[in-house]
DNA sequence: CCCGGCAGCAGGCACGTTTCTGCATGATCA
DNA sequence: TGATCATGCAGAAACGTGCCTGCTGCCGGG
């Protein structure tokens, strides 16, 4: 009968282990884990007496522990690519809030947690923490952080479709050229003649897949392009290359704008050389931003729908770090939203001051 | 000589361990442990040896492991208040995001990772993180989740003055009620004569201190208090009550608006009215959004300097972890910044576009 | 010659949990 | 009645590190 088997450094210190509350409750080890945790077979009275005693003595197991014991922590990693030594991106703020949201939401639901980490490979940081994947926004063509994750056997999912031959396990992204193509079809639908881009200097997919796009349009409808780029991550700049774009002798009657600043940007810019808008300026912006929707004009706006992404992507993680093989396709594509408002229409709406929705719901 | 001790599980599986790079190395454990980490007596030879071989078997500590056994994992947890089953909060979602990106920052140039969990006592999650801390943002009254982390005997630090007697390690806020006020004179020296606010349902300090702040003023200065509420999670919402605020029968003839959003909300409640900007109706609205310097007109706003305060918090939070008492108050007071822009000014400059700035340069 | 001291390393315990295996005990059935 | 079986629980082996203790040579001084 050496259930009292306390042979612990003395005093009672720290926290309550699992011994602890196995002792004061007068059972095993064992049972106190089968009943905390709903296995074995034990009678209720005894898992309801476990869980009383477990209570009262504050119990709370060790996740590490627990980590090392079964191997799987309940943590993802989420990277964000940077520029410069900030580990968010400046360009696309909303849309990684709501993406971070949504991914964080979806990820709770299924009881893991989400470890902001960031794209550089210290290896100090990533390696103290036991991540069961992770998910990396917009990877560079051969991340290193990717490689070095899928050598260590954990499933990567990338937001963006991976360049090259990035072995992610899965990825989920929107269809940017047939997006751009779309928008800009709209554009012209609206009467414009020459359409302008404001774009960036960086080679991530999504700006290089934008401008291609906008350059096979140009070439398939016999506009030259007009276009500017600056570094995206710096917010001056934006205003700078809106008020070049608008500056230029062959000045385009409609601009679309890659990234989410570029509306509030442009429409100044209009502003200073007496362009209105939607008039004498059709403007189209990429943005996740409800600001748009009370401006002066309301201007139109592409949602990359950040919070679809966000949740697919954790889907696709967590069921392969469970290892449950959904009919899911590793591969998704997920539509975009072309919210138009006045700032994209020749003829305003008469009636109503809201603006009419793309009749793609959600 | 029992060194090559692989009375494993047979073959080479899953990752290399301590124990492999040992073996292959022909050394100890302690060995291992103590050249990769630095400690020990070890010559020169040994050590970059004993490197040498862990580097090319691949081998990576185990996290897990090394957090039971030195009982610190590298983590802190960022915890924010959450209005409905969404983890984040609508209202401040640029003061969120640049918080937690300065936050996160800081803690990986101290070698700690956040994770970001929910505010709701979900003991699940809650408990399968093995934390060093925590960051609670605008904690509520008596949180339970504060509570429960502070008798477990983990360090706490809110941003948001803690209301009543919540017991965290140290917080740093702004001080609102001295921002409200220096705002609401700065209106008035403009010209305002009755001074409205939007303002949230809200119970949070931030909303209380703020609202109080105003009523405060308005006493002192014998004006009637204007004001509509609402609830601060629902953007609808806000446009509605901007809206409501102008249709009043005393009508303001300036506003402050307590959320981000407020400021378009106010722009177009008021061209609805057709009251001008800032001749007919001054303008202040709190947020950290950039759009508000190219809106038709600028928009005055004050600033909480999130990311200020998400370094300060970390640093808090980090001294107290690691025992480095620093001669850092355990209370700071961040200053706000007002940024004065056209739509607070009666008169506004003539000659250049760009608004004055705030002489508290940062 | 003997002994203290030190560099260089190995043994082994502990961290707290999960889980496989196995031993009693009572019930059921041929 | 004895064999079979389900039930209820305990023992103990891992999981991979960190670190305390201690062992072996070797050198120098008395």
């Amino acid at each position: 009968m050496s259930r009292t088997d306390t042979t612990r450094r003395g005093s009672r210190q720290s926290r309550a282990g699992i011994r602890d509350v196995a002792a004061a409750a007068g059972v095993s080890i064992t049972t106190v884990s089968d009943a905390l945790n709903g296995k074995g077979r034990l009678p209720d009275a005894t898992r309801r007496h476990v869980r009383e005693v477990a209570e009262r003595l504050g119990y709370r197991p060790s996740a590490a522990a627990r980590t090392l014991r079964t191997g799987k922590s309940g943590l993802i990693g989420l990277t964000v690519t940077t520029y410069g030594d900030e580990p968010f991106t400046f360009t696309e703020f909303a849309y990684f809030a709501e993406m971070a949201r949504a991914a964080t939401s979806a990820a709770l639901a299924r009881g893991y947690a989400l470890v902001i980490l960031p794209a550089t490979s210290r290896h100090d940081v990533w390696s103290n923490v036991a991540l069961d994947g992770t998910v990396v926004i917009d990877p560079s063509d051969h991340d290193p952080v990717v490689t070095e994750l899928v050598r260590q056997g954990l499933p990567v999912v990338s937001d963006g479709r991976p360049a090259g031959t990035l072995p992610v396990t899965a990825w989920v992204d929107n269809d940017h050229e047939a997006a751009v193509l779309e928008l800009l079809d709209h554009l012209a639908a609206a009467g414009a003649r020459r359409i302008g881009l404001l774009t960036g200097t960086t080679t991530d997919t999504y700006t290089r897949l934008s401008t291609t796009a906008y350059l096979h349009w140009c070439e398939r409808v016999g506009q030259d392009p007009v276009y500017e780029s600056y570094p995206a991550h710096d917010p001056c700049a934006g205003a700078v290359a809106a008020d070049r774009l608008l500056a230029r002798p062959d000045r385009p009657d409609a601009v679309y704008g890659l990234f989410d600043p570029n509306g509030t940007d442009l429409l100044a810019a209009a502003r200073r050389y007496g362009l209105r808008v939607p008039e004498d300026l059709l403007l189209v912006c990429c943005s996740e931003s409800t600001v748009y929707a009370a401006t002066e004009p309301p201007i139109t706006t592409l949602s990359l729908k950040p919070r679809r992404i966000g949740t697919a992507v954790i889907q696709l993680l967590i069921d392969a770090i469970e290892g449950i093989d959904t009919g899911r396709p590793v591969e998704q594509v997920i539509p975009t939203e072309l919210i138009i408002r006045t700032s994209s229409q020749r003829r305003p709406p008469r009636t109503t001051v809201s603006a009419p929705r793309s009749p793609a719901g959600d």
